[in-house]
DNA sequence: AATGGCCTGGTG
DNA sequence: CACCAGGCCATT
């Protein structure tokens, strides 16, 4: 699933190979997977590829822009194969002949055409909490102090921190010790601190390794991440937990109707 | 604050 | 054939 290690994986590599590309077609296969009019671009020049937590942000000549979501299953793609495939939804052909593909299986994600880019940039900042980077242990400790709402799912509230999606809330919470279901005003200073510190930690380890391609993530490239083969609990029910010393085994349970790993052993 | 729905492929 | 995956938003 594209959370913030893998969004900022696709954006380094689109950087490098579409800025100062003249947009010459923008074809839409699924009506759906674009907000906006795709014709409003055709003619702009990109002038940067960034990111604001999980969404993509492609600055086009003229103040325009265009905003990308993968959500769950969705991939901004360069190499040429996924022209034929069912699940492109929206084709971006360039002057230069090179093209971009949208492909999304669940139709989940989409590609929004804006007029206005820093407008529409400002707007998302002002929606979105701190990137784990862009906080203090302190600060963190005193949104969790608003909340008995459990910890995995405060970590999933994009209004609280931005960025981090169920892979690494997971992982985060494994690595500092934290059981996932603790409502949220539980945590100590320290405890809070150790969950950043921890979600960090994890989240370079994604980003180092291309991203998490546990289910259908795809690089720019189209290819695989390989942070799948080290989660330390996600996906492992049942599997010896992976801290030195520990006996436990992981278990899945739901929390805010999502899968949730973890150790009990050793996760209070 | 908790729940349902958007979608569709993959699995049991 | 039923059910699951989950980011995000709307509804209750």
């Amino acid at each position: 699933m594209p959370e913030l290690p893998e969004v900022e994986t696709v954006r380094r590599q689109l950087e490098g190979v579409i800025v100062g590309e003249e947009v010459a077609k923008v074809e839409v296969r699924a009506g759906i997977s674009i907000i906006g009019n795709g014709e409003e671009i055709v003619g702009k020049r990109v002038e940067s590829v960034g990111r604001v937590a999980k969404q993509l942000i492609v600055r086009l000549s003229d103040r325009a822009g265009m905003v990308v979501h993968l959500k769950m299953t969705g991939r901004l793609v360069l190499d040429e194969g996924y022209a034929k495939s069912p699940y492109t939804r929206v084709v971006f052909v360039f002057k230069s002949g090179k093209a971009m593909y949208f492909w999304d299986t669940r139709k989940f994600g989409w590609v929004k055409i804006i007029k206005n880019l820093s407008e529409e940039e400002s707007r998302l900042k002002k929606a979105l909490g701190p990137e784990p980077w862009e906080i203090e242990g302190e600060e963190l400790w005193q949104k969790l102090q608003r909340t008995k709402r459990a910890m995995k799912t405060v970590l999933l509230d994009q209004a609280v921190l931005s960025g981090v999606g169920n892979i690494y809330a997971n992982d985060g919470l494994f690595l500092a010790g934290v059981d996932p279901r603790r409502p949220a005003n539980s945590l100590s200073m320290d405890e809070a601190d150790k969950v950043l510190k921890a979600l960090q930690k994890v989240m370079e380890r994604g980003l180092e390794l291309g991203g998490a391609s546990d289910n259908t993530y795809r690089d720019a490239y189209g290819r695989m991440g390989k942070y799948q083969e080290h989660f330390l609990v996600y996906g492992r029910t049942g599997e010896k937990c992976k801290r030195r010393g520990c006996i436990g085994k992981v278990i899945r349970v739901t929390v805010g109707g999502r899968g949730t790993f973890f150790c009990p052993e050793c996760q209070k």
